[in-house]
DNA sequence: TCGATTTTGTTCTCACGTTCACAAACTCCT
DNA sequence: AGGAGTTTGTGAACGTGAGAACAAAATCGA
């Protein structure tokens, strides 16, 4: 009896095509636990194995986990193999997923030389870069070329992801043309809010909020003490002169 | 943190020095977008116009920004230099942190000539690797050290923020010495899941996770026709066979 | 076969986060 | 001065997520 096709016997709205966007935030983080156990040689696992393997707790994860389908036998736990091909098709990486790099600075550089990308389902077929001087240049086993290839590359290798690591300036501007590419899934590293149509995802990394995040936790840490006495408002003490009229 | 902590108080509690997760999350896209008003020479702007610039409704950013204080006036809206000096000293950007990144590889590279880092509140005071082939590298206007090197460093520049860029295999390693240095605010870049003691904030950045997340939702959009037709289980398909054992 | 044991899948409850909607507070114009 | 127009700050409703707890389902031993 295959556990993987019958999803429609649900007693209750099984939400057929609705897996809670916290839930698919962690199905990765599971899916990398379950391959570490696999590589140790490790068959079975309960749910607080794993969880206790992605850090999170069992609950949390056994209710993940159920939004699947229910692929654990009671009394014994989680086939590693059978859960973790579960978790990867789920996600989509059992197939593979054109990407382009566009921006080919030192971050651009380190992420086409990154070794995880082909592993798990992730194939970057094009580094691209608008400045004529970066064109041409050999990283990793690939050549940068020219951003206004862009159109033509997309539509040969059906490209469906890109990745953004340009400065903020031209970021936008290079968003607009990954999604006139047909690109409708775009992960930014530049420090810009970018805005994109209906249809494509967005998703951004940014080092420097981060690390403010962590500030603010590092400064409550740091005793009321020194923030009792911070008192040096200068200029800015006196209420706001309202003047300025506001742009759009 | 402190798991007993007096949450029973009031209807809705006030909770004087506690500002919501996903605020504090938030307040950093809001300088941003304060510091590119400023840039513009725009000296009041409404929620409205704040709201857009950081990508967020309105409501939210006005209720965001009343856990802070009452820093607007109403019928006008917020004075954009004062209203970023408030949150700048709210997230503790208005002080220097001092900054450790260990593991100078491609990754480690980047973030090294990243040049968002100075401007805003931080200052990389060294350069880790263990690599004996690093050390001594010049990377901008740093010199790669020996990560033996990080005690004395720590205490000499009292290091409170450390940025993990090395490879899985030694990030817990490079963690618990980072810990034990003195450093209770730590940035992941490793693919693993790093433990830490109480009291030591850790946040990841993860670009395989990311990657995955957008994979998902991908495959959604490609509609389910491709869904359909995915019966490739191979051996997979059969019932799990339970019989290893389960370790820690 | 039957009971003891283990572990999943799910329900229930509470906390957190988002959005709506509106009174309060301010400016501007007559 | 007073009313019209703006925009903030916040109370209330709603939705999502987390965790505790437990019934259901499986294995194992006698």
């Amino acid at each position: 009896m295959t556990p993987a096709r019958s999803r429609r016997a649900g007693t209750h709205t099984r939400t057929e095509r609705g897996i809670p966007e916290a839930t698919v935030a962690r199905l990765p983080v599971y899916l990398r636990a379950l391959t570490a156990l696999s590589d140790s040689g490790i068959a079975t696992a309960s749910s607080e194995d794993l969880a206790t393997a992605a850090g999170v707790n069992s609950a949390k994860l056994r209710k993940d986990l159920s939004y699947l389908g229910s692929y654990g036998t009671r009394g014994v736990g989680y086939d590693v193999e059978y859960l973790r091909y579960q978790i990867a098709r789920e996600i989509g990486v059992t197939q593979d997923w054109a990407v382009v790099i566009v921006g080919i600075g030192n971050l651009g550089h380190a992420l086409a030389n990154y070794s995880g990308f082909g592993t798990r389902g992730f194939r970057v077929v094009a580094l691209l870069d608008a400045d004529p001087q970066l064109v041409g240049e050999q990283v990793g086993d690939l050549v940068v070329r020219d951003f206004a290839e862009l159109d033509e590359i997309a539509s040969a290798e059906n490209v469906a992801i890109g990745v953004i690591t340009t400065p903020a300036g031209p970021a936008q501007d290079v968003c607009d043309r990954l999604v006139n590419a047909g690109v409708t899934s775009i992960l930014n590293f530049a420090p810009v809010v970018l805005s994109v149509p209906d249809g494509v995802d967005i998703r951004k990394v940014d080092l420097s909020i981060e690390l403010q995040i962590l500030a603010y936790h590092e400064q409550r840490k740091s005793g009321e003490a020194a923030v009792a006495g911070l008192p040096e408002l200068s200029e800015l003490t006196d209420l706001p002169s309202v003047g300025g009229g506001v742009g759009a």
